[in-house]
DNA sequence: TGTACATCAGTGAACGCGCGTTCACTGATGTAC
DNA sequence: TGTACATCAGTGAACGCGCGTTCACTGATGTAC
């Protein structure tokens, strides 16, 4: 630690940022396979190589951008669900559901990255590229169905959903987090996850655009109904749940 | 019109399957990224270039992949649509579905291809790569909407979907085929699709298999919900629709 | 039936491209005495 | 304050790879008389 209070390790911090944030950039105006070492260091005026400096091989790289990409969706949605006031399952789900989209429409590339085909020859770590923020988005959909739960309860009375149907994933996280929430009560958190990601990912893709001109007003028809489906009402919620 | 009767021209066309056939293979063990002409080459045992003997380039072949594989899609789902019976909307939609699902996972690499990432650098010619079959996938889901519709009807009260919503797209098509249908009925048939797309595309990209051991049951699930949600009983169906 | 010509599927070599990665190096920045 | 040394970010050239595509060609297959 010299006099300069260690500046080359700041300036090293800030390479490191420039990197991923070019990185970050090209994807979203070239898609994820315009993430190269070479168009990276192209577009930072240095050579491709001395990127090595900073990631170890490029699918190193690329699971930092996985991560950090992840982690922001995982900020977007974990702020509407804060902002939704928490006795009102109807508008949770709104709020949260609308957060998730719109940060998919804000950051198609990034949607991409993490939920659609990889990077070519792109091989993630094991565990997964982003444990971390797969779990705050899952633990954030499990909130909606636990949310739910009260009200949606009595449609679930033939359901025969058990814990081993989610041995090894979900399981262990979600059921300290949300005691209450029964197996059928994942399978609808599943479910949810399934209505939400269907729409935005036709309309991430392009396939919405050739149907409608009207996507924001088929998203918000379709949680209308979804809430209506989950026995609470879309206009106000109730308060108490039944029985 | 020599005397073996076209021999050149069936040769020619026995070349042409059998290139298509390969690269459907790559696609199956690689992804969409191993078409490549090269690689199709190597595995017939000729060289890349003869390729342009029968393709004029490696989009126009591309273009001809997603054709068949949409072609197929639309094949097996028109097949369920037969099997069930007209008067069993629950059954038509769940049949239906279920065709959908089967064959994604059955070619989990067509489904790729079709809905997913584009091979890297290809670029679909004007009208998209497959008009014909897309049409044929979206007056099928538009069936299921409209065999719902007379249940459904009831919870659209308030729902203010006009055809201008549609212009361009699904409209002028789906119209004729199903005067009955309004707009809200074309909206709930994406709805439908949005339901189908997320969990199947989930399960393909491999995000389920994290979460659940048991998809099929859960996707059977999903579908018993939403023909509830549709106001179709899930056990027997309504023979005649309310009011 | 036999010969001269046209067709055309496929070859082999080459082009230019961008990629990830390695290697020996330079030269500026920081550190120790 | 000045000098000798260590650190280390970045360079420049090169590697081998696979890709789409072009070009002049060969040689077998079919056709016309």
């Amino acid at each position: 630690m010299g006099g300069t209070g260690g500046r080359r390790e700041r300036l090293r911090a800030e390479t490191t940022a420039e990197i991923r944030q070019v990185a970050l950039k090209l994807m979203a105006s070239g898609g994820p396979d315009a993430i190269t070492l070479r168009a990276i260091a192209r577009e930072m005026g240095m050579t491709a190589n001395a990127i090595y400096g900073y990631f170890a091989t490029r699918d190193d790289l690329v699971t930092t951008l996985i991560n950090e990409v992840y982690a922001a969706l995982a900020d977007a949605v974990d702020a509407a669900w804060a902002d939704a006031p928490a006795t009102d399952p109807a508008s949770r789900i709104q709020t949260w559901a609308r957060a998730f989209r719109g940060w998919a429409l804000a950051n198609p590339e990034g949607f991409r990255l993490i939920y659609g085909d990889p990077v070519p020859g792109y091989q993630a770590p094991e565990g997964g590229a982003a444990p971390n923020a797969a779990y705050r988005v899952c633990t954030g959909i499990a909130g909606l169905a636990a949310a739910a739960w009260p009200y949606a309860e009595q449609f679930y009375a033939d359901s025969d959903f058990q814990w081993s149907d989610f041995d090894g994933g979900l399981l262990g996280k979600v059921r300290p987090a949300y005691p209450d929430l029964p197996p059928a009560g994942v399978a609808l958190a599943l479910r949810i996850w399934g209505h939400l990601h269907g729409l935005v990912s036709l309309e991430i893709y392009g396939h919405l655009r050739t149907q409608t001109i009207s996507p924001d007003k088929l998203f918000r028809e379709e949680l209308a109904h979804l809430v209506r489906s989950l026995g609470i009402d879309s206009e106000g919620y109730r308060p108490e749940p039944p029985r």
